[in-house]
DNA sequence: ATACTATACGAAAACGTTGTAGTGTTGAAA
DNA sequence: TTTCAACACTACAACGTTTTCGTATAGTAT
């Protein structure tokens, strides 16, 4: 059970000093063939490699990043967690990975606990409970102390910093207006509550596009859920009285939820209702019908939003201050699946 | 934009040593009590926070628990880092992931990159790969270094260490005697290449409850799918050809795929074809019908991880190369669903 | 006055690296 | 013989902590 060898137990079984080996290892010109070959082989037979953290205590940088999301058990984070991995790994960076559980406390504490020291930068989505509340303080106290932020999805105005996000109000009003393209003339939004930040901006591409095509407004067809496991008695409610021929639903959990409905009701998908679901995950593919969704594109936007923290973290660091940031948009598509058609 | 503030700066701002700031910071009773609430006056305006890598260095261990698994974007797995957050952070310690894409060589990469003292101990299942392979020195490897590892789901004998599994053949024994409950004769089992582990007992377990229930065991009704993608044809041969009524299957794509071309041939589930499905996630959750799943219990089989590297990590390390190593087996239940009734 | 003991603080080492600035020896040029 | 450079190596500081061991001052007991 041997401990990890290091440079000063290399040094003293070879009665050098550590400097020698240390400068052996790095192939420096300053120590004769003869030695250096000699603490090589030595330290390659003991399986010697330098310890991380003493490296970043001593270049002040740890080669890794901070990753503080809602929820894992998520398709869209899963994959935008993917992307940054991926980007990160390339530049020899590691990835720390902490979730809030969509509140805010925890995500205060994590990122107090990653900030000292452990990690360069952060790259976030916020919790639920933060938008809510709209105190962001820990953000820019991270911030202030020279560590760069990268938010992605889930952002907000009140900090600046880099950011990547998805034009939710387009692609909501590229989704609806597809609706409206196939005949559909009463399309019903279903949404969260106000104050997730991509739910409002969804709502208003779905409004945009109704006025653009001269589609009248009704507010009731708007239902807004707190949670998927208990909304199945406001999805009928919305599907017996309107009489509405397509819906758009801000996430697939709910797209599946309503076409579960719609076939108990006697309603067949897509031909007396289209679905159109934000999110493209795993569950649009293998519903039955397909669903046809939005695609966030998660691992573009997990590349990017790690490119940019990357590309922050190494470039000189004295750009400090000059708050050139930059708002990356990622572009999203439809995929047309079954469930309209 | 100002740094962090060290024990260093407080010491010269306040005319005081570094000793004299880090003791009173502590509480320490050689401080007189003038001085010690200046410095702790001081150190809250400053937000002072010790420094994590230092101590790090300082203490011989991070407090931190590096997971390696083949994919994040697969429920199970997401489900299990969650457990092993939640047991993690309530225990001071963070957690970093690092993805080996079901690669050797990635996970031997990442292993020895955690392995440099960014870590205290690991939580790993295999990568396809290094079980089609075989070869698992860099895990001997980093044991050796002292360093506890804990594997769950994906394991192998060859390897020493504690273990965290479901008994997936008795798991497999149980769905299927559950579909011979329900009267069904001709079981059908689709399963994964044989090298991943687990695959290969849930075959065992189909095997044995078609033995003691004394149906004939006929090789035709087993397919094996490397990839899921590409697997439609091999499925609806198995469905054309073999006039089956139940099928087992050993994970919820699979399944979800059964049931569509299965739809799509005009087979009723579960009237006409019961299909259960290993590995309990959304998709089963969601899908239409519903399917009947066996649930492996992510979240606890990570809690229950992160106990055992914690435990071996908190007691005496003088406990070290005594080998009392142990393997938890997690319990299944049957989620019962619509696929199967 | 001497010796002792709290009290309140500081110096220094250690964790494992790296890089700068020495240092001693050798050989060659002046 | 002196001087200097090249060579091959070592000492040391620094990164930010904690902790052990000193130590100066003041007060008290003898």
């Amino acid at each position: 059970m041997k401990r990890k060898v290091t440079l000063k137990q290399i040094a003293k079984e070879l009665d050098v000093s550590i400097s020698t080996v240390s400068k052996s290892l790095r192939n420096s010109t300053e120590i004769g063939e003869e030695t250096r070959l000699k603490v090589q082989a030595f330290a390659k037979l003991y399986h010697y490699k330098p310890n991380n953290i003493a490296l970043s205590l001593k270049n002040r940088k740890t080669k890794t990043i901070g990753i503080i999301i809602p929820e894992i058990v998520h398709y869209f984070f899963s994959t935008v967690i993917n992307g940054i991995e991926h980007v990160a790994n390339e530049n020899g960076y590691s990835v720390v990975i902490c979730l809030s559980d969509d509140s805010f406390d925890k995500e205060v504490l994590n990122m107090e606990m990653l900030a000292n020291g452990s990690i360069d930068g952060f790259i976030m989505s916020l919790s639920k409970e933060t938008q809510f509340k709209g105190d962001f303080h820990h953000i820019t106290e991270v911030i202030n102390q020279g560590m760069p932020v990268v938010m992605f999805d889930r952002v907000t105005n009140d900090i600046l910093c880099d950011k990547v996000i998805i034009d939710d109000q387009t692609a909501a009003y590229e989704a609806v207006q597809s609706l409206i393209d196939k005949g559909k003339k009463k399309i019903a939004l279903v949404t969260t509550v106000d104050y997730v930040s991509v739910g409002k901006f969804r709502t208003d591409g779905y409004t945009k596009a109704l006025l653009d095509n001269e589609i009248p407004f009704d507010e009731n067809l708007i239902i807004k859920i707190e949670d998927v496991d208990t909304c199945e008695i406001t999805i009928s409610k919305l599907l017996e009285d309107k009489a509405i021929d397509a819906v758009f639903a801000v996430n697939e959990l709910f797209a599946v939820t309503i076409i579960k409905m719609a076939n108990k009701m006697g309603l067949k998908v897509p031909e007396d209702l289209a679905v159109i679901a934000f999110t493209d995950g795993i569950i649009s593919k293998y519903s039955t019908p397909t669903i046809t969704t939005v695609s966030q594109n998660g691992k573009q936007m997990g590349a990017k939003a790690a490119k940019m923290l990357i590309m922050r973290l190494e470039s000189d660091e004295y750009n400090e201050g000059e708050e050139n940031y930059v708002t990356e948009v990622i572009s999203t598509h439809l995929i047309e699946r079954e469930s309209t058609n």
